[in-house]
DNA sequence: TTACTAAAGGATAAAAATTATTATTAAGAT
DNA sequence: ATCTTAATAATAATTTTTATCCTTTAGTAA
């Protein structure tokens, strides 16, 4: 939970209310856009500037705290950083959610046939979620 | 090739030189950006209006002429539509380069995990290509 | 605690990206 | 060749993101 204190400090990044603030939104949503977000701080924190929102996203992307996860036809939205995984989308409902799934083999076929070393990958698969069907 | 002329007006577009110029582009390129892509079909059309890109763009994203592809950590670029495939992006060029793979297993398997019924995916797998490794 | 310093926040302006508006031009149909 | 409607160009407006600058506060160290 709050080893994100910790986190901001590794990263010598100072453990503001805000930040707190930011990051315990994030958590609690799973995944959220920047005017989600935006209207979601403001509720704890008034005052709050876009500006420092904006800010503090492109920290804590740098740092690698959180992550941007860009959606086919649709705004990027921000998570946690934890596990690698992947994500789904819901072409009705416009649910996002993540996916644990191995994609080790795939990264493995792609590198021999490229000859890219592969370090990170980005997999959003598009359908219908089960509650739409 | 010029069945672009074709597919514009299957989708009732017209066929307009600055169409078949902005799809010729994007085709030698492969993969473009708004912004390169301005510059380039300025060469050929000196006073196409940005918003006539924008808007062209758009359309045939819409139906389905043109597909964009998201970067992680960087802006969208635009390809021709054509059989399903992923991407590479080397972090150090920043080269993009498509890649032929099977997703179907993989797929197959985040079905059956979420059942969600999946039409379309999105994989890009970041890295070093071998020329720059 | 208190005081200091550097980083962070807030307000706002500026820049960049995208979309809307409107008059003119040109594609496609008759 | 003419007509109708969509596309273009120019531009304004909107939206999104970043920069600036002054004030406040977190973290450190006396």
């Amino acid at each position: 939970m709050n080893d994100y204190i910790h986190k901001l400090k590794e990263h010598n990044l100072k453990v503001t209310p805000q930040r707190l603030g930011i990051l315990s939104i994030i958590q609690k949503s799973g995944h959220i856009s920047i005017e989600e977000l935006y209207v979601a701080v403001r509720r704890d924190f008034s005052t709050i500037s876009l500006a420092t929102l904006y800010k503090n996203i492109n920290f804590m992307v740098e740092v690698n705290l959180l992550k941007e996860v860009k959606i086919p036809n649709g705004k990027s939205k921000y998570e946690i950083v934890k596990e690698e995984h992947s994500h789904m989308i819901c072409k009705k409902c416009s649910k996002l959610e993540d996916l644990e799934l191995s994609l080790q083999s795939v990264v493995q076929t792609a590198s021999k046939k490229s000859g890219y070393l592969f370090d990170d990958n980005a997999l959003v698969l598009s359908g219908i979620c089960p509650q739409c069907q």
